[in-house]
DNA sequence: TTTCGATGGTTACAAATGAAACCAATTTGG
DNA sequence: CCAAATTGGTTTCATTTGTAACCATCGAAA
């Protein structure tokens, strides 16, 4: 029978380092600060850019409006920012760091590129290099919505569900 | 202030694309059969080595043991696996698909390899082997204890648990 | 042997997540 | 102007996950 190796399999290849890596990233803002990773993220999306709505914190980093609302939820009731409603468009919130949340992420960056460069290290130039082209090329083409070629009627049967 | 580029930050940037990448490959478990990827993966284990413990399982395929239990549990609920007590030491069970396992697995490789080759597709042959090779020195490089360079004490201060 | 530390695996509980419903406020199209 | 569809954001509920505790059983040491 057709057998797959996992273990060469590029999703979970791919999956399995992101996993590593971010996790033991995480250790960053968790150990430290006891912040989730959309917490991290929303901090480095203000951080970065000054002043955002949840809606552009969850494009720029790539979360659900869920969980960009319960981080910036979470990091409101820290005091490490705050909202200002929109004068024009009353549905709109635009979040800033406060003095806490600035000293926060300010902490967190050094340690952050630290943590980069520590792990660029393992590759030579060249690797790294073809690594982020590499990426590159497969987030543009994923963005342009990643083909699932089946052909397979999509059936749940019965007996199969949870 | 020093500003940390998130769109360009590696462990960022891997994580969001195996996510994309994870989550489009999931329709093929999990829309057609509601699989869960722990359960995929057991599935893509014993499918590919024929029999294993769950121990070895959790190994091959990067999951703690925990998700390899409630993913065991799952596919012998729907009997696409069974157990059986190994005759040395009665704490270890040799799991093993049944013929209901082996077609779900069979059915789902081609899916699995097509989808790898429509993703390898976006890039060139040269940018593959450059990722593959990028991949493989984190890899092997992470597994040896990836270094978090902190010289920061641990802290979660009061006000900040959550 | 008996005891004690590891090991294979499951379970209980809390926290994180995703999907869908929801509540405004806004825009669009008659 | 007004109804309907859209959009920004929150909340609810069901799943999934992680951690730690747990229950055997086993292996080594005394």
């Amino acid at each position: 029978m057709d057998v797959l190796e996992l273990e060469s399999f590029l999703p979970y290849r791919l999956y399995r380092l992101a996993d590593a890596v971010s996790r033991e990233f995480s250790r960053v803002y968790k150990d430290r600060h006891g912040l989730t990773r959309p917490e991290w993220r929303t901090l480095a999306g203000l951080g970065q850019h000054g002043t955002m709505t949840a809606t552009e914190l969850g494009e720029q980093s790539a979360m659900h409006k869920t969980k960009v609302s319960r981080a910036v939820a979470e990091l409101e009731r820290r005091r490490w920012l705050t909202r200002t409603p929109d004068e024009k468009d009353r549905r709109v919130e635009h979040l800033t760091l406060t003095r806490a949340g600035l000293a926060a992420y300010g902490e967190m960056v050094p340690l952050a590129k630290a943590f980069e460069v520590n792990l660029m290290s393992k590759l030579t130039e060249g690797d790294m290099a073809a690594l982020i082209k590499g990426l590159a090329s497969i987030e543009s083409a994923s963005k342009q919505k990643l083909q699932t070629p089946t052909t397979l009627p999509t059936l749940v049967a019965a007996g199969e569900k949870k």
